[in-house]
RNA sequence: GGGCCCAUAGUUCAGUUUGGAUAGAAUGGCUGCCUGCGGAGCAGUUGGUCGAGGGUUCAAAUCCCUCUGGGCCCGCCA
């Protein structure tokens, strides 16, 4: 916030010199940016090399009139109001302006409140749909899940905590081949459903059908054809939602599904409502749709060629895309046109809410229903206030990157404003050489190895929590040995959670995470454990003071106290950049932000606590410290909250 | 064949959207620092022709072109 207001002046500056260079503010797009190096001062302006290109003099000689002349001659820097200390020239030609460092820090002490205040971007009003996690129910999560839960759920806790109304989606294909795949195990390969022999450590159905079901009979399908057939019979009973197949199948999906869900809510995920595919099927929402586009030509029915039978579309950019088969299924792509109209809100309703669960966080999970008569219908209804939708967000593996695209062109011929639909690609999780052999994969001359459900490749979501569990907690009792086991739990729980979330959040979500399940397991360096080691060594700061401060209302302070070490104007610096960054993240829908300011939040911190004894200090410089200490714990608190790292006052 | 993404220190990655000054972290290696508010830490050191070549520019890891290597997508699978 504060940074911003020096930013805002420095830039005001510098439009006042713009008519003394014949130009207007619109004729020229300058940039005020921090120096890289202190040498330089705090902030420099490009505008000598911008002027450079238009008076085709040398950019140098620019600045130097700039400053020398034109800024002393009318008085543009007023020395008594500005915190604008001095003005320099560097070779090539940048301008480079000094605040005045006790100026900024009284100002720091003064607005303290406000600097450490979370941002408000959104109204209450605007509604945001995220959709993640969205796995198919017939395995356990593996670790390339947690990936897009982790970037899903940080970023409907970054919109929450900016005061938007966030409802996350999770998307349940109940009807798909994946899980007819199960059915037919159960149903025609002789599979037991109970795992009758209890060796390994999980008790998990969603691990067993992973595990074990699902790699099965894909391997049984190489050597019996009847298998294959049953599978597609099966595919077509799930279309009647009142088939023997049906009722199995929905009995089978709820118990992975809940399984699935510990899993996610293990990790501090939060959702909202369940869409299981089924319902859209059976809401007929796909036939009006399809009658629409059929009406407005935007799909053909094709006569010849390989496609012959099916109505496809015809996309300018992607080719032709089959949404009815010849045998008139509709595709898995058909069915997310209705599903992303109902998104945005631009087809009536069919469903109404009902409670599915409750969730780790004591809020309710619901479920989509097809709406029954009036007087039987749920109270949750207004669960979703259509007409208040800004936006939808998916979460999506970067592959269906092309399905998406032919999305937004179908949209787009319907006539729907599709802005508001975002779709975040994010590059898969593969495994590192050394894990995929442990797995029994042997593939030279490969960097890395794809996870795949159906060959047994993959390591599973709780497999990873659950050995950096107990990694943490050896390390809680060798710190604590007097600590009770339900608390080191408790701790070692949490730091591991911190661990892989922070884990999949900082990278770049166009970049391949390449799992490795020693290596990416660290609890040292640039990881949330490190992060919620920083902020538990000045909660102790706290517990050990002799008095509390009660609030962080302003101070004013005399140049005299404001004689600061470098660690400390480093740390409060850092402090003021804090709302600019959680703009700048939600802005971009980029979490990894955050966990990048976070981090070396806490790196600036620990700096701050080697350097800056507390509780020895006296008067003055101990008010001031104690202030430097609060607004840093604060605003790491506020990360935290958004990249899901619980603070621990111990660990 | 068409399209998309990636390539930066031994390793894992920031930085590329919006060109800017001496390319940053973490980890590993080596060296220090606990009678001090917690050593999951701090300080120091080691380590880079930014995949290659060309172009644009006062200025290129960043923009444009070509090439090389790797990954993904292009099903009447989901």
């Amino acid at each position: 916030m504060l940074f911003e207001v020096i930013k805002e002046e420095i830039k005001d500056l510098i439009r006042k010199v713009l008519p003394y260079c014949n130009l207007s503010e619109n004729d020229i797009d300058f940039e005020v940016s921090e120096s890289p190096l202190k040498e330089y001062g705090d902030f420099s302006c490009n505008l000598a090399f911008l002027l450079s290109k238009i008076q085709k003099k040398n950019p140098y000689e620019i600045a130097k009139n700039i400053v020398n002349d034109i800024l002393p001659k009318y008085e543009i820097i007023n020395k008594n109001k500005s915190l604008i200390e001095s003005v320099s020239i560097e070779r090539p030609g940048f301008i480079n302006f000094r605040i005045n460092l006790k100026g900024f820090l009284k100002m720091f002490f003064l607005k303290i409140m406000e600097v450490t205040m979370m941002p408000t971007i959104g109204t209450p009003e605007d509604l945001i749909l995220i959709e993640h996690t969205s796995v198919n129910p017939n395995k356990a999560l593996h670790v390339g899940h947690i990936r897009n839960a982790v970037i899903g759920d940080s970023l409907y806790r970054l919109f929450s905590s900016t005061r938007h109304n966030v409802k996350v989606l999770n998307y349940v294909d109940d009807s798909g081949l994946q899980i007819a795949d199960i059915i037919v195990a159960f149903r025609y390969a002789n599979i037991p459903i109970e795992e009758e022999k209890r060796n390994s450590e999980s008790k998990k159905f969603d691990h067993y059908c992973g595990n074990y079901v699902y790699v099965k009979i894909n391997e049984l399908y190489s050597t019996r054809q009847d298998l294959e057939i049953e599978r597609k019979s099966v595919l077509k009973e799930l279309e009647n939602p009142y088939s023997q197949i049906s009722l199995f199948t929905h009995q089978i999906v709820n118990r992975i599904l809940i399984d699935q869900l510990q899993t996610c809510w293990n990790i501090k995920c939060h959702y909202d409502i369940l869409n299981f595919e089924s319902q859209i099927i059976q809401s007929n929402l796909w036939e009006s749709i399809f009658k629409i586009l059929k009406e407005k030509q935007i799909i053909q029915f094709e006569t010849t060629g390989r496609n012959a039978g099916c109505w496809i579309f015809k996309s300018q950019k992607e080719g032709d895309k089959v949404l009815v088969r010849s045998d008139s299924t509709i595709t898995y792509f058909a069915k997310d046109i209705p599903y992303a109209m109902w998104k945005l809100g631009c087809i009536e309703n069919p469903f109404e809410f009902e409670i599915f669960s409750q969730q780790w966080d004591n809020t309710n999970l619901y479920q989509t229903k097809m709406k029954r008569e009036k007087e039987q219908s749920s109270s949750f209804n207004n669960l979703i206030n259509f007409d208040k939708i800004k936006k939808v967000i998916t979460i999506i593996d970067f592959r269906q990157e092309r399905l998406q695209s032919l999305l937004l062109e179908i949209l787009n011929k319907l006539g729907i404003e599709n802005t508001k639909y975002r779709y975040l690609g994010y590059e898969p999780v593969t495994l590192s050489n050394k894990t995929a052999e442990l797995l029994g994969v042997n593939r030279e001359n490969k960097k890395s190895t794809q996870m795949s459900g159906r060959k047994g490749i993959f390591i599973e979501a709780d497999t990873a929590l659950n050995l950096l569990i107990n990694k943490a907690y050896d390390e809680v009792i060798k710190r604590n040995p007097d600590i009770s086991e339900k608390e080191a739990k408790f701790i070692a729980k949490e730091i591991s959670i911190s661990a892989i979330r922070y884990y999949f959040i900082k990278q770049d979500m166009g970049k391949i995470i390449t799992f490795d399940i020693n290596d990416s397991l660290s609890l040292e360096g640039d990881t949330g454990p490190y992060i919620q080691y920083s902020y538990a060594r000045g909660m102790r700061i706290i517990d050990k003071m002799d008095y509390k401060i009660d609030s962080l209302s302003g101070i004013e302070l005399s140049d005299l106290d404001l004689d600061l070490l470098n660690n400390e104007i480093e740390l409060i610096t850092h402090l003021c950049k804090f709302s600019t960054i959680i703009k700048e993240s939600a802005y971009n829908y980029e979490p990894k932000l955050i966990a990048k300011y976070l981090f070396k939040l806490s790196t600036l911190f620990n700096n701050f606590y080697e350097s800056s004894p507390i509780l020895k200090e006296v008067g003055n410089k101990k008010t001031i410290r104690i202030r430097i200490l609060y607004s840093s714990l604060l605003i790491m608190n506020h990360c935290m909250e958004i990249i899901g790292i619980t603070p621990l006052n111990k660990m």
